[in-house]
DNA sequence: GTCTATAGAAAGATAGAC
DNA sequence: GTCTATCTTTCTATAGAC
């Protein structure tokens, strides 16, 4: 049951953390949570620092498999794209919680340099994964205007996360999908045309 | 001295809570920053809540000044987008600052509903500031692929504050410039083509 | 306006029993 | 693995002297 425990410590973590920043949740809040005593959560996180990283690595391999599960069911750079959006409009939960990333990224200078290490190497994932999405584009034709793949992938990261930041301050998913309008609607994928 | 007393708090909390978020920094903090004791902090500001603000009234108004000298300098929608980025850009202080607004967000549900409304005011603001530009572009023809300018402003401003997160995570405002190459590009003023 | 002194709550963390 | 008990530090805030 000890691996039960500590999941359900890092979904709260993570929910907390996403919700009301890294500052914004104590071991008491997880205690209560969780239905535990705050010192035994130091048995599965001994530091807060070490929660933090722990909290990065399932959130990095949580969006990796998620990129992974877009590229099987669209062979198109446009599909590909649209999903993207797709799971970031749901990592919102209904204007709640931020990519844990954003959230983190507040906290940068109270954090270790292995967690900064940590959302450095998930943005320059994610940049990754966007620039081959661009440049499949360029072959296949499915997003208009497509330009420089890196220099796209950085446009789309920093909108999704600042989109993701508008709606949280707004609590409405809808000022989301507003301020990701224009590049949805440049994956409308003439497809045959 | 009040006034400058008070100034100087506002000074230097601005830029903590910029550089940290607004629970990353205390009144411990700015007492030795400004060199006073904090209990006499809470003559000027009784409550942190208070500060946030007083903080986030200000912010608006300098804010609003620099737009405004951005249109008297600027009579072409582009070189008025290029200000704003430029704007931004200076924000930033070489990757150690974010945005006030983009900062307090992330500690949205432990702010008043009074920030709160101040937060979403500003961004109110500088999206029509932003709608305005992209209005005149219409006309004007110096910027790009102009669509709905309302779409352009939520997508602009959602740029700006996500490439402000990228370049304040690496502390390299160079973060910054690449994510918004693109958008610049839009603005070369083809002027008297 | 600024000080000393202090209250009262909450934070992260540890020791040792069970 | 989880508990009680406790430590130490830090936090926002107040009272009252100067």
């Amino acid at each position: 049951m000890t691996r039960e425990t500590k999941t359900e410590l890092l979904d709260y973590a993570e929910n907390a953390a996403r919700a009301r920043g890294f500052d914004g949740f104590s071991y008491a809040d997880l205690a209560e949570a969780v239905g535990i005593r705050k010192a035994s959560i130091h048995y599965h996180f001994p530091t807060k620092a070490g929660l933090s990283a722990a909290l990065m690595d399932r959130y990095q391999e949580t969006m990796s498999q998620m990129c992974n599960a877009i590229e099987a069911q669209n062979d198109r750079a446009a599909g590909r794209l649209l999903g993207l959006i797709a799971l970031y409009q749901s990592a919102l939960n209904d204007g709640q919680t931020l990519c844990l990333c954003v959230s983190l990224t507040i906290s940068h200078q109270s954090l270790s340099d292995e967690v900064n290490a940590k959302i450095a190497a998930f943005r320059n994932g994610m940049m990754d994964w966007i620039a081959n999405v661009f440049r499949l584009a360029q072959t296949d034709g499915s997003i208009v205007h497509a330009a420089d793949p890196e220099q796209e992938a950085r446009a789309t990261l920093a909108l999704l996360e600042g989109a993701h930041l508008a709606a949280r301050a707004a609590e409405d998913v809808e000022i989301f999908d507003k301020a990701v309008a224009l590049l949805k609607a440049r994956c409308e994928d003439p497809g045959l045309a």
